[in-house]
DNA sequence: GTTAGCACTCTCGCACAGAGAGTGCTAACT
DNA sequence: AGTTAGCACTCTCTGTGCGAGAGTGCTAAC
């Protein structure tokens, strides 16, 4: 891997910037004009034909210049993987733009995903943190009309489900809050599994309630950690590797379907590695569709308590300086809220 | 407009459901192939350019078939729309599939919309109902830990907001409980405008509480409003007439700000004809990015209560026979289910 | 009113040539 | 040994010209 030498080191990155800017293959003459380099373009076309022979540039065809393989873009990605940093001014204004928004978990994906997709010029992906341990903290009944009641639920980390059931027979609005208190007395702080073993050995109108607040839980996180949230997806069609449309399309059907994209970032995360990023360079061999594409994926929250995916979807010669850090940089921010809820209590 | 014989109107109503099928300009011998007229060619050439004439069809160019103007358009589906109705099998699936889904807005949202996209192969868009009239219900205060309280807020019409507020000084459970049960009573099927006009002549604990209350319902009146849900986006890329880029980049940008593309519902729909469908065929001058395009869009919900729009935006030889009843069907079925929330109370 | 026939027009696809860009190789230079 | 100038070569890209095909409008006959 490293029996390049200096110069070749410093043409391989020139080349791979400059063919991100331009989107264009890159010949030795272009090289010379634009980065006044103390070479001629010979000396430069040996080294190219190197690097070629040692698999890091590729000629679409044989009077072409030189576009950079997936092994370029690795060798890329791992030089400037450490150093990129957010510009402190970006930096200021992404936490500000948090800080604004409400506390509402799925306003600050919409948020994330935003910021991702804006900054990238890509298309970004979110998941909502996928709660590992759901603890009851506190419920309430209220009465609203005959059978009807209303149920709200609330957990710890403060989210807040509220459900409709209907009872056999009329029960009182006194009733109810004795009910209601008496439960929050007994489940403080226990787990699902632990509610709805409690279930079994307990009398009708609490059975009723038990059985609810266990199916409800155990809905909502489904669909909450199946939460996706996704921006930017017509940003890729700006790009010009994307202007026969077929390509784009396979691209972005898939992130038109959520099941196959959760799929995706499932197989390719593990819960473990927060503040790692992982990115995937023209499919790297997970997707077919994605050969053209590169994704940068990071994990956030609390390993063990809550957590979440996010990343970005752009082409194979995205702006790696740029978005790798922003990647970084959001998912540090909403590990940082999603701690902040968790120890809440 | 109706100084068309039967022969033209039965020959006109052939071409635009051809055309849209084929997506192909339709040329006289090709009609007398496939439909077997008892027409010569040369007969139909003459309909056909008298249908030219009046501004029924366009000649892309001298030596082509023809393409069905906006008039067209507009004359086929003033012709179909009040006998296109959805196939009972259609009408009983998705029936089915929203009284599986859950009883939160956000979810029958999600589901409108990609019904929607499924059925009409097109760009969906649904806006959230927008509550008129605001009623307070039921509020619930929980400590959970020294001066910060949970603040749970139930709206007439079932809707539930939570918030976090920070007192000044601790309260203890009980002493909020109070302060909840008594509120309850006070402001019971009031206005927002009405707590508002309460909370200058009450206490400091009480001012702090009815205060954010206010907040809470006016900015979250503001933002379930604003919500727009849309599915698809990428089904248009799929139309031949797509195939260059920049065509449909345009048109789907608009779909992704949410900002301008409410802006563009809201300025074409009227609150008070609920069931009545509109269609915007070419863009009809409302914005330039759809000449290329129609928009099928319905208001739905109850009239001074709340209201909502949803629609399906295509190209212009969209499915109009398929799209138009899926649409009115939606629409008919959403205007139920926010009808019996605000009726249930 | 309808139809057959015909000349006309315009697009589309294809082949072909020339320009341009970039390469690899060789031989000369430092 | 490393670097450079020069040159022949290859391949894409662009524009042009031409024939095929499709469709039309018009005229004259039915």
């Amino acid at each position: 891997m490293n029996d390049l030498t200096e110069r070749q080191k410093t043409l391989l990155l020139l080349i791979i910037r400059d063919h991100i800017e331009s989107a264009q293959p890159i010949g030795s003459k272009r090289l010379v004009d634009h980065y006044h380099l103390n070479l001629s373009s010979a000396t430069i076309r040996n080294e190219m034909s190197a690097l070629t022979e040692m698999g890091y540039l590729r000629q679409p065809h044989t009077s072409a210049g030189r576009v950079p393989t997936e092994a370029g873009y690795r060798y890329f990605v791992s030089q400037m993987m450490d150093q990129a940093v957010l510009p402190e001014t970006v930096q200021r204004t992404i936490s500000h733009q948090f800080h604004q928004s409400g506390s509402d978990v799925s306003q600050w994906m919409t948020l994330a995903a935003s910021i991702l997709a804006h900054q990238s010029q890509g298309v970004s992906v979110v998941t909502a943190p996928h709660i590992e341990q759901i603890k009851f903290k506190h419920v309430e009944l209220i009465s609203t009309q005959g059978r009807q009641v209303l149920m709200i639920l609330v957990l710890v980390g403060g989210e807040v489900n509220q459900q409709i059931l209907t009872l056999a027979e009329p029960v009182s609005q006194e009733r109810l809050s004795q009910t209601a208190s008496r439960l929050n007395g007994l489940l403080a702080g226990l787990t699902v599994d632990a509610i709805a073993a409690l279930t079994a050995r307990s009398d009708a109108l609490d059975r009723d309630i038990l059985t609810l607040i266990v199916q409800d839980v155990r809905r909502n996180a489904d669909r909450v950690s199946g939460d996706i949230y996704t921006d930017g997806l017509t940003n890729v069609l700006a790009e010009p590797e994307f202007t026969e449309t077929e390509e784009a399309r396979r691209a972005l059907k898939i992130f038109g379907e959520p099941s196959t994209l959760k799929n995706l970032l499932d197989r390719t995360t593990t819960g473990d590695n927060i503040g790692g990023l992982q990115v995937l360079i023209g499919g790297e061999g997970v997707w077919e569709e994605f050969r053209q594409c590169s994704m940068i994926i990071a994990r956030y929250g609390v390993p063990g308590m809550a957590t979440g995916t996010l990343g970005v979807l752009g082409p194979m010669r995205m702006s790696y300086a740029k978005t790798i850090p922003t990647v970084r940089f959001v998912a540090g921010l909403l590990s940082d809220m999603v701690n902040d809820t968790i120890s809440g209590e």
